[in-house]
DNA sequence: CCGTCATTTCAGTAATTTCTGAAATGCATG
DNA sequence: CATGCATTTCAGAAATTACTGAAATGACGG
């Protein structure tokens, strides 16, 4: 395996954002790869095109698969595993969105409704805020369960509406309480 | 500065999701008890509520800042910094997706885009998933634009129109190219 | 079952990040 | 312009995370 410059850079890219989005280096090299092969790509391949340890590799390829962000394929006569990205972008999308919230919003919605479950502890102010942040996030979650509810061709639609985004509101029925708050 | 047993544990629950959100715990810690507390709290309250250095929590204090996370407060006679988060959660929202953007987004915008000037490099297969994907991410970029322009008025009215979304897209005009692939 | 090859696990090491105490800087007041 | 506080900086220590090579496990074909 070796690799074009404009695989390296943006491999090279994809490691050094790896930190931010909360995947080390190694692994964001590993998907930028998968993601700029037309072929599946097997353990061996990304060793040597990384240069990294074949373990390595496999911890890798681990905790992309914990992500769901990798495909496992077979090629026949092989018994190797082999990787690939979906070629669906907007499918990859959905999975990070999806796994992002499972850890890092989840886990923070149950422990505001256990801390709630408590009932008052003498500290209104604390328990206020934590019940407007719950009621926040729920909402929030529930939205993203409609978003992902919608094929990808209406949420294409809705995200290149622009503008017409606020007239549409307009014309959708009063459905809720927080409509009109003032006016 | 003492605590009471519910701010203990949304503090310990925050500093532990910390390391996921892109913070390190003790960052973590102090936006956990400012978001608590109702009065600005100045840098030695922080220190002592969370038995930590005074020098982390100035590192800490000046990471918060970064992020636009905190703000900075007065108090009459008395010359320390205060400290305190916005009242409004939605603010906070906008302003973590903001700076996430900022630092997650915009820099991997910013390279495909290098890398798509450069030309083609006989790597067609390459060439096309770096297209397609910052086609993607300057269509989320501009959505989110779109959303912040929106009153959080109209953000929750959108948001908590949950099935209905779907019906209300069907009236809207056919503004798009990817409206109705297929059918 | 045996041998071969693919993959995973794991203990030790390397690299990185976080935290501290001490020193330096900044800044308002007398 | 010295003094007293508040804050920041920074070098080293502590803690955590990432990576490697070697050994273990698994899985298939003969």
């Amino acid at each position: 395996m070796t690799l074009t410059p404009l695989q390296q850079d943006f491999i090279l890219h994809f490691g050094e954002m790896g930190n931010r989005w909360g995947i080390n280096r190694t692994v964001g090299q590993i998907y930028a790869l998968l993601f700029l092969s037309e072929a599946p790509l097997n353990a061996e391949d990304i060793t040597t095109a990384l240069s990294i340890s074949r373990s390595n590799t496999s911890m890798g390829l681990k905790e992309l698969q914990s992500w769901n962000l990798v495909r496992l394929r077979h090629v026949q006569g092989d018994r190797r595993d082999y990787f690939t990205t979906p070629d669906d972008l907007w499918e990859i999308v959905r999975t990070l969105i999806a796994e992002r919230r499972k850890r890092e919003i989840d886990p923070t919605l149950t422990k505001l409704r256990e801390l709630e479950m408590q009932g008052p502890q003498g500290d209104p102010y604390a328990e206020a805020r934590i019940a407007e942040l719950r009621e926040l996030i729920e909402m929030m979650t529930q939205f993203h369960d409609e978003m992902n509810r919608l094929e990808t061709e209406r949420l294409v639609q809705l995200m290149t509406m622009g503008r017409k985004l606020g007239g549409l509101l307009d014309k959708a029925p009063n459905l809720n309480p927080f409509r009109r708050k003032k006016a």
